[in-house]
RNA sequence: GGGCGCGUAGCUCAGUGGUAGAGCACACCCUUCACACGGGUGGGGUCGCAAGUUCAAUCCUUGCCGCGCCCA
């Protein structure tokens, strides 16, 4: 023995040792250079992020595909990172600034960036460290950070490509605007949440004295944003709508600003809600955007009164009344809005129309307006309501990208796993809207667009071009589109590309401001790119992308990505969509998607509601094993695991278990195996147990193939401890003072090496500990060991031995336990007419029979007369006199219980069989074992009948 | 409104067209020389409801009820 095991499992000083020694001696990624590959990449996580229990699910199932695969001799690699996540980091940093009275526009970009940086390299490490807590055997050597330099380039080459190809541009469209952050955000990074509202109904006056058929001089409408009416651009009316036909086309005369628009007809208006009228304000509506557009207005006319801040700022005509300037958007810390305001306005004007309700009493009550539940957008880093914005951005054409990757899916050629997830992919792919992948943040990559002043048609530069800066003092955005963008690789390029825009004769250079006939200065976008757009290059750039490296030529395609459903949109399909395009090939041929782990209540876990659960409490309290060991064995395909202390803490006992029983092998001699093949055996027992291993190695394979975490778990689970140390075990001891014959060591020996290979994956520490102990292995770690290969057959003969064997014990121990005849009592039994299977087995396992079972001696001859108790082994019965050892009517009863059971059994069976249409139509093989069971069940039937006889 | 999923033992969950399983919990027994984080035995379920297909339905189909998630 290289060790002796200590009498107690202590899986804290294990896990950092064993890490520790894998990591130095590089077994993480073993030098294969002939072996096939497989290849994961990690979703890489926030590099501001902390191990949380969806890492621990996450990796968990990564590290066991990988080890598996190790051990079956791939070369395995596990690409490692950290997401450099734009908004998250910046935030963080700003707000160590804060809690220093200081802020991040005291400073120059390039000092903010450094500060990032300096965080980054200081803090940023924190979930690296803990993933290798969980035992993850990533390629620590390699690992990546997305804005490393090579990232960098790939980035910018992907922008610059992309834009040349036309699948980036510009555009003026609604952003989703978190007023707080100050920047663009994702539609994915908007949470609907439904929040307590207003409905206001307002009279909007017809001009010029028109009426409507009614005779009205007005039209009704109503809003949830009373405030936006001060850019409203058109009231607009279903086209079928009767009511309202002849006042289409005529003016409206806003109350408050003056502004006169008209009455337009448009799908979107609803006829059914309400007065049927709706008011559009392009600028800061998606719907009324779409109907703008339809109307004829273009992006750049319409109205914007709010500045990033959510602040009313003079819309271009000018007609917002000055004492609307400045007001936020709506009611805030205490101090009325624009909405407060407007309401108020209209109130007093005489265009609000009250919302009426009657009490019990027929009391009316009058209020401005209808109390009701809104669907409001949240920003969910920033937490503040997302304000529809009109700004011009940067766009990825992404219904041409998603093109591809819907193929592919349907194809075949990307399996998505569990296949209920295609139709939420589908669905978001087929519908997906322009990507806006330009964010106002300091940290991140920064788009590679420079801008010059536009010329118009007689070569001139437009005088509309401002300073750079993205925002004026008032907050608006600045007029961009009078911008010429230069989108280059490098600013020598994008110099290159100004000098041949504005032509000969004219000075271009790197700077602010200076337009004038002899020189121009070009300055670079402010703005950096959504940082899912440099994550989806991650399966491919990691590997060396854009270069042609060996690596990437070996590695890319991935074999399989595993990842939350959650960042389906976010970032699997983004992958699936880069890599489409800038690789031609699908980056992963298996899509693996888990859900949320949950509370014990099944609450979603959130900071807020308190109810986080620390893995690395988990792993402190029960070791790093039984935590891998509950989320391989909780994840069933397309269900969320809900977190169950009590269930982590089974696996820490099954580790335990593990533990005693190679302990037990060690104090009797039982050492490391010698071969893979398992050894040659003779005793029923081995050769039974050899093909118990054959059988859990297919059904690990089969599900481990599938992808069944909880079934390759569970299997395994039920080896070790049912057959191996429930009954291997137990059948194999030698009785007092004798020693394993060497056979026997051979083989038990084998089959513990087995057991830690096939359970390496899931519970890595643990098993590469006990392999060590088991002999002197320094050279020939467990974690690049060879997964089994047993080169032997199941043996139906000593299955079914054993399977006889543990029926007698099984029966023997229930019939005891029933009669309450104390288990340790030895009896004799009768067996008058044994059958072939259980004579052999009992003559060849007298002493396993006399310990297990505790019956000895068996004669095989008639039984003594007089009371007796019987049980069954298959089809043999045991009968054992009672006399002096249990009262007869205790068993009487059992046995008429037993009776009863197996007449049921027959008598259902027996239906069945005389039914001509089951015996004609069902499958023969079911009619074969209805056949036999009503064989068995008669037979039985009959022995109990006689042992109830001998019984009076 | 559209889509997806779930409803099986007290709890957490597997599962199959041939009459239902695991872990935990529960009850009883066992200080047996690997293990009490253990060993043994046992109780417990009209598989959400209804109809249909079938020789046979927990499983397939439809409807309903309840719950959850995503999208609009």
């Amino acid at each position: 023995m290289a060790q002796e095991l200590d009498t107690t499992f202590d899986p804290a000083e294990i896990e950092a040792r064993w890490y520790a020694h894998w990591e130095q001696e590089g077994l993480f990624r073993p030098a294969r250079p002939g072996a096939a590959p497989y290849t994961i990449v990690n979703p890489p996580p926030n590099v501001t992020g902390s191990l949380h229990i969806g890492h621990a699910l996450d990796n968990t199932l990564q590290d066991i595909m990988i080890r598996y695969e190790r051990l079956r001799g791939k070369d395995a690699l596990w690409v490692v990172g950290t997401d450099h996540a734009g908004i998250a980091t910046q935030m963080v940093v700003e707000r160590q600034l804060e809690a220093q009275q200081d802020k991040r526009t005291n400073y120059s970009r390039e000092d903010f960036i450094a500060k990032v940086w300096q965080w980054k390299e200081e803090s940023g490490g924190t979930i690296t460290r803990q993933l290798r807590r969980l035992g993850c055997s990533m390629d620590w050597s390699r690992e990546q950070f997305t804005m490393d330099p090579h990232f960098t380039d790939a980035v910018t080459k992907v922008f610059v490509d992309l834009h040349k190809d036309g699948l980036i541009y510009r555009d003026k469209r609604l952003v989703n605007w978190d007023v707080k952050l100050k920047t663009a955000i994702s539609d994915l990074e908007v949470e609907t949440v439904e929040t307590k509202g207003g409905f206001w109904h307002f009279k909007y006056p017809l001009a010029d004295g028109v009426m409507t058929a009614e005779g009205k001089d007005h039209l009704v409408v109503a809003t949830t944003r009373p405030e936006t009416m001060l850019a409203d651009m058109a009231v607009a009316v279903h086209p079928d709508d009767a009511r309202y036909a002849s006042v289409v086309g005529k003016d409206i005369l806003q109350p408050i600003t003056g502004r006169r628009f008209k009455v337009i007809t448009d799908e979107h208006a609803d006829p059914e809600l309400g007065s049927g009228v709706v008011k559009i304000t392009p600028g800061h509506d998606f719907n009324d955007f779409e109907v703008g557009k339809r109307a004829g207005f273009k992006p750049g006319e319409m109205l914007n009164m709010l500045d990033g801040n959510g602040d009313v700022c003079q819309t271009a005509d000018g007609l917002v009344p000055e004492e609307f300037l400045g007001l936020h958007r709506f009611r805030r810390d205490k101090v009325d809005g624009a909405r407060e305001l407007v309401a108020a306005r209209m109130n007093a004007l005489g265009f609000l129309i009250p919302h009426v309700t009657k009490d019990k009493n027929g009391e009316e009550t009058q209020a401005d307006f209808e109390p009701r539940t809104i669907q409001t957008p949240f920003g969910d880093r920033g937490g503040v309501v997302i304000e529809p914005w009109l700004t011009d951005q940067w766009y990825v054409d992404a219904e041409t990208l998603a093109q591809a990757p819907i193929k592919a899916v349907r194809d075949g050629d990307i399996e998505i796993v569990p296949k209920s997830w295609e139709k939420t992919f589908f669905n978001w792919m087929e519908n997906i809207q322009p990507w806006c992948v330009s964010r106002q943040l300091w940290w991140g990559h920064r788009i590679p667009a420079w801008y010059g002043p536009k010329k118009d048609a007689s070569g001139l530069y437009l005088a509309a071009s401002e300073d750079a800066a993205a925002f004026s003092p008032k907050g608006q955005i600045r007029a961009i589109l009078d911008k010429q963008p230069f989108v280059a690789e490098s600013e020598d390029d994008a110099l290159q590309q100004a000098r041949e825009y504005y032509g000969d004769g004219i000075e271009v250079f790197i700077g602010d401001g200076v337009f004038n006939q002899h020189r121009v200065s070009i300055s670079r976008d402010n703005d950096v790119l959504d940082t899912w757009f440099s994550s989806a290059l991650w399966p491919f750039a990691t590997l060396g992308w854009p270069d042609k490296t060996d690596l990437l030529d070996k590695h890319y395609p991935n074999d399989l990505l595993i990842s939350g459903f959650d960042i389906l949109f976010f970032w699997d399909a983004r992958m699936a969509m880069m890599g489409r395009h800038l690789t031609g090939e699908n980056p992963w041929k298996k899509l693996y998607l888990h859900g949320l782990v949950r509370a014990a209540d099944g609450q979603k876990m959130s900071k807020s509601k308190g109810n986080v659960v620390d893995p690395l409490g988990l792993i402190d309290k029960y070791g790093a094993d039984a935590l891998r060991f509950f989320m391989a064995a909780m994840e069933s395909q397309g269900r969320d695991i809900k977190m169950d202390d009590r269930r982590v803490e089974g696996y820490r006992n099954f580790a335990t278990k593990l533990w005693n029983a190679t302990r037990f092998c060690q104090s009797n001699g039982i050492g490391a195996s010698e071969t893979l093949a398992a050894p040659a055996a003779s005793h029923a027992v081995n050769r039974w147990i050899i093909g118990e291993v054959v059988e859990t190695q297919a059904a690990l394979d089969k599900a481990l193939a599938d992808l069944r975490f909880d079934a390759a778990a569970n299997t395994i689970y039920h080896f070790v401890w049912d057959r191996f140390c429930d009954w291997y075990i137990e059948l194999i001891k030698p009785g007092v003072g004798a020693n394993f014959d060497a056979e026997t060591k051979a083989v038990a020996g084998w089959v513990l090496d087995q057991i830690l290979v096939m359970l390496h994956p899931f519970m890595p520490f643990i098993t590469e500990e006990l392999w060590n102990a088991q002999g002197d292995r320094a050279d020939y770690p467990l974690i690049t060991a060879k997964w089994p290969e047993p080169d032997a057959k199941v043996d139906a003969q000593a299955k079914a031995e054993i399977d006889w064997l543990i029926g007698l014990t099984s029966a023997m121990r229930g019939a005891k336990n029933e009669l309450g005849i104390s288990p340790g009592v030895k009896l004799a039994a009768w067996c008058p007419a044994p059958s072939a299977l259980g004579k052999s087995v009992i003559e060849a396992n007298a002493p396993a029979i006399e310990r297990l079972a505790r019956l000895t001696p068996i004669h095989f001859a008639e039984a003594p007369a007089g009371a007796a108790m019987q049980i069954a082994a298959g089809d043999d019965a045991f009968i054992i006199p009672l006399e002096g050892v249990v009262d007869v009517d205790a068993e009487k009863a059992r046995l008429s219980k037993a009776l009863e059971a197996s007449r049921k059994e027959a008598k259902s069976l027996d239906g069945r069989l005389s039914n001509a249409n089951f015996v004609d139509r069902a499958k023969p093989e079911a009619v074969e074992k209805a056949r036999a069971d009503l064989a068995h069940h008669s037979a039985e039937v009959e022995r109990i009948a006689a042992a109830l006889t001998r019984l009076g």
